[in-house]
DNA sequence: TGGTATT
């Protein structure tokens, strides 16, 4: 990753803060708010760092005012940066100098100072790709310089673990603002860039939480006349917004939402745990049930039981997987399977539940159950052989 | 389509 230095026309600035070519100086704007010289953001941190880890990597260098890991607010996993504020400026200066690149387990931390926190800085990440092969990294901060203070950027490399990557054409910059990524998609989408062939493709890159965040919205927005400690065959009332599929207004229990923002200390939980303790030991445990497993089903990946979903209608939304199993306990990630022309849906989908014993439950009453009436959903814990 | 970038 290259941090560029930016083009603006500005002001003060502080002491360029080196570290292996990673830092880029500290730029006061014109009219903006002054950069905290205390605050300091961590980036790439390692999935597995907790808060007091690193507070206590970064209490080295001095008083530690706060240090914040941000987590998602539902699952609580680590989303891979934080905050550290000192008491004095000298301190943050020095743990910048000292840990700004640093490797932690396989990643390289980036420490920088934070800028002020505002809408107008947040969703400035550009997704870029028709870049022409022979472009390098600095062809692309070229390219993209025009438009805004970039941020960082990255040209993506094939075997980018390798010696001998090469560009595969896409990468990501990101801009000190939304406005300047704006302008950047203005500019430079559609348009072939000189020395290349094909025009460029600019829009906003995925961040990874607005796709569970979707998912709850729709959930919210899709809920049907449906009690949590009520089974889904009681699903009844008129077919309204939803379309096939009887869903009415917004969400009247909250109850399994409640259940998944319980669910961020026990995502974190290695499958041992997901696991009922009696179930390795015990030979008189559902020995019936287990039979109805395949060890292949259950995920290792702390998103817990696997469950395949058959029989679903073209028109299936996410919302409607969340839905019917949320009900029976902690869901932790649906995915309804698309064609890829048309983005229907395939008949089928899965859903992830944190605990065995919901999972089968959920299972045990969805197996069966008649959507509107008219689809018989298969639901089975998934075999090996439907991949997800 | 990343090494989850603004609490």
């Amino acid at each position: 990753m290259i941090n560029v230095i930016d083009n603006m026309e500005a002001q003060t600035v502080q002491p360029a803060m080196q570290n292996g070519g990673l830092m880029k100086p500290n730029v006061v704007g014109v009219g903006g708010d002054e950069d905290s010289k205390t605050n300091l953001i961590v980036n790439y941190l390692p999935q597995n760092m907790a808060q007091d880890e690193m507070k206590s990597l970064f209490g080295k260098f001095g008083e530690i005012e706060s240090c914040k890991l941000v987590r998602d607010k539902l699952t609580g996993q680590s989303l891979g940066y934080g905050f550290v504020n000192y008491l004095k400026p000298a301190d943050a200066l020095k743990a910048v100098k000292t840990l700004n690149g640093l490797r932690l387990q396989c990643k390289t931390i980036k420490v920088s100072f934070a800028r002020p926190s505002s809408q107008a800085i947040k969703d400035a990440n550009l997704y870029i790709s028709g870049i022409p092969k022979h472009y390098g990294q600095l062809d692309l901060d070229n390219l993209f310089n025009a438009f805004g203070r970039i941020i960082c950027s990255r040209l993506l490399l094939d075997h980018e673990c390798g010696e001998s990557g090469r560009p595969r054409g896409v990468g990501f910059v990101r801009y000190d603002r939304r406005c300047e990524a704006e302008k950047a998609i203005e500019g430079l989408n559609g348009n072939i860039p000189h020395g290349g062939k094909d025009p460029l493709i600019v829009k906003f890159a995925n961040n990874p939480g607005q796709h569970y965040q979707k998912c709850l919205q729709q959930m919210y927005q899709q809920m049907p006349i449906i009690s949590p400690t009520l089974s889904p065959r009681r699903v009844g009332g008129p077919v309204s917004a939803g379309g096939s599929q009887n869903f009415i207004g917004p969400m009247r229990h909250m109850a399994h939402c409640f259940r998944w923002q319980q669910m961020g200390s026990k995502m974190q939980g290695l499958i041992g745990k997901l696991l009922p303790k009696n179930f390795m030991f015990n030979p008189m445990t559902s020995s019936d049930v287990i039979s109805h497993m395949n060890l292949q089903a259950m995920t290792n990946n702390g998103q817990g039981w696997c469950i395949f979903v058959y029989n679903l209608p073209a028109d299936c939304e996410d919302g409607l997987l969340w839905q019917l199993f949320g009900p029976y306990g902690a869901v932790t990630n649906v995915k309804v399977v698309r064609d890829q022309p048309n983005q229907r849906c395939k008949g089928y989908g899965f859903v992830n539940m944190l605990n065995y014993d919901e999972a089968l439950s959920a299972i045990n009453t969805l197996n069966g159950y008649q959507l509107n009436g008219k689809r018989t959903l298969q639901v089975s814990f998934k075999s090996s052989k439907q991949k997800s």
